[in-house]
RNA sequence: GCCGCGUUGGUCAAGGGGUUAAGACGCCUCCCUUUCACGGAGGAAUCACGGGUUCGAUUCCCGUACGUGGUACCA
């Protein structure tokens, strides 16, 4: 019927999810928006030794606050269901099945001991990996060695086995990759991949060519890490007989760490002080915590550019692009090939732009949980002034407290040092007597504040100058904020007077 | 070791036989601002290396180096 795009994202549900996850996330959703396609979830959970609870739950939970949820999932249904792949186990069986009869898999009944045995036998420095292939196959147990009385019998009475893929010998496979190009392998180099694990359940590379299979799925995009196997993927495609119906590949560039080489690891976010996961996880098992963009205090939407830059442009200045203009300039052909370091700095200037973009009212909600997290519930009207005064000088929602907290509470210590340098008699005076006159000033507005200020200080014989940035800090705590008369005007006659009267006292 | 993939400033990157090799982040200087930030104006900094092909290579080809991924009954 019809040709109708439809691409899939396909964690395994073990933790928290990666920036690079996200970032594949995204390029398949903008394709399948881009192509009116559409785009599935699919929860690849074979290996039961890594089952962690609340993984998956997590998963749909981050992908909700980035905005790409799938059209399909474990969560949602859809027509090509189960999209768990422990809840299609009885289906993969049968596909192994089908490769053994044909003459392109075969069962093979070596434990890990015999593995391990083997490997350490031929272990060598020109061969440090060796592995279970063309080479090494016909001196193992399996059916391929093993006279077919026996195989029968090791089936019969339920000896354990694994179906493995027979790879040919002397093949060139090539594919394209619509990343990269032309791609190809030699099968002599491929090992006879595992299929079907002991317990039953397939491994990656068979339930992805299934699954993509039954789910007609028509291009499925990946980390570049799964490189090396695509030729084991190209085969079983081939020789389950669908060949035609192939998705086409895009193998996605590396996310790197910014300082050295390598993939972009959740240490690296600690050992760096940014995090690496779009959303908090809690290791159930470790209780560990690992920090999330959102936490952090990033936009959903200021994220899910970043993640769109990294690795892709559209070829013009642009940098910054809302979901809708994404999904319309997207392609594949304009992703690079090669890995980015992730770049923080770059990250928080991107989010910066969209707290930029953003009024005082859609702030509001946004900013709101990162103050009350400092047991301070200022009313609306309080709290949007504050935004509309602060907000040019954060970068994460964090930063509302940092470049705010003085509006909420005296500041807990005061940059004292600043002011001692230039501090006399004369300036003690001023401000005591400004504090004590406080009362008398009738409008408490900034601009009233300040003449006030003004003409005390001419009277004084000072000059301003020298008395703004005492006041500052007695005010803020240290060198920075918004106007100095605007914040005075925020907090209030009392709070002003008590604070200049604490700092007076240390000075 | 072997195999795959990659390589334009510190980072993200445009470009792709002839260009002063864009732009952004970061950094520095200055302006604005009696603080910080925003904004504005400047600045330093780049085609990994070696061979070809060519009148001419950053761009095409081949090597080398380096990086990275894989080499599991993990995905």
């Amino acid at each position: 019927m019809s040709n109708k795009v439809r691409v899939r994202f396909a964690p395994s549900p073990t933790g928290g999810l990666h920036l690079g996850g996200v970032r594949t996330v995204l390029y398949n959703y903008l394709f399948a928006r881009h192509n009116d396609g559409d785009f599935v979830l699919r929860i690849e959970d074979t290996d039961q030794n890594r089952y962690v609870a609340g993984a998956e739950q997590y998963i749909y939970d981050c992908l909700e606050w980035c905005g790409l949820t799938p059209d399909e999932s474990p969560l949602k249904g859809g027509p090509y269901g189960p999209y768990r792949q422990s809840e299609r186990r009885e289906l993969y069986r049968k596909y192994a099945e089908q490769l053994v009869g044909d003459g392109y898999a075969y069962y093979a009944f070596d434990t890990p001991e015999d593995l391990e045995q083997m490997r350490t036998n031929l272990r060598t420095d020109a061969n440090p990996n060796p592995q279970y292939d063309g080479k090494t196959r016909m001196d193992m147990r399996n059916s391929l060695t093993l006279p077919e009385a026996e195989v029968r019998e090791l089936l019969d009475k339920g000896a354990p086995y694994v179906i493995r893929i027979k790879m040919p010998a002397g093949e060139t496979i090539s594919f394209t990759d619509m990343i990269r190009g032309e791609i190809s392998n030699e099968s002599d180099l491929v090992d006879d991949k595992v299929l079907l694990k002991a317990d039953g359940m397939p491994t990656y590379h068979l339930a992805v060519v299934v699954d993509d299979y039954l789910m007609k799925i028509t291009h499925a995009f990946r980390g570049e890490e799964w490189l090396p196997s695509a030729p084991v993927h190209i085969l079983l495609w081939r020789y389950l007989g669908w060949e035609d119906n192939m998705p086409q590949w895009a193998h996605l560039p590396l996310i790197l760490k910014p300082d050295g080489h390598g993939k972009l690891s959740k240490r690296d976010g600690q050992r760096l002080g940014f995090p690496v996961f779009a959303m908090q996880w809690k290791d159930p098992a470790s209780g560990e915590v690992l920090d999330g963009f959102k936490e952090h205090g990033f936009l959903p939407e200021a994220f899910v550019n970043i993640l769109a830059m990294l690795g892709w442009n559209n070829g013009t200045e642009q940098e910054l692009f809302s979901l809708a203009e994404l999904v319309e300039e997207f392609s594949m052909d304009r992703v690079h090939k090669g890995g980015a370091k992730f770049d923080f700095d770059k990250a928080k200037w991107f989010n910066q732009q969209y707290i930029l973009q953003k009024s005082e009212e859609e702030l509001l909600p946004l900013v709101r949980p990162f103050i009350l997290q400092h047991d301070v519930y200022p009313d609306d009207e309080y709290l949007k002034k504050v935004i509309s005064l602060i907000k040019e000088r954060c970068h994460l929602l964090t930063d509302f407290w940092a470049q705010g907290h003085f509006f909420f509470a005296a500041p807990d210590n005061i940059d004292i040092e600043s002011v001692k340098g230039k501090w006399n008699e004369q300036k003690q005076q001023f401000f005591s007597s400004w504090a004590q006159q406080l009362g008398s000033i009738t409008q408490w507005t900034a601009p009233m504040l300040e003449d006030n200020f003004n003409q005390l200080a001419t009277d004084a014989g000072l000059k301003k100058g020298e008395l703004m940035l005492p006041l500052r800090i007695m005010l803020v705590g240290g060198k920075y904020g918004p106007g100095v008369f605007d914040i005075a005007e925020m907090i209030g006659k009392e709070d002003v007077g008590k604070r200049i009267e604490r700092a007076l006292a240390q000075l």
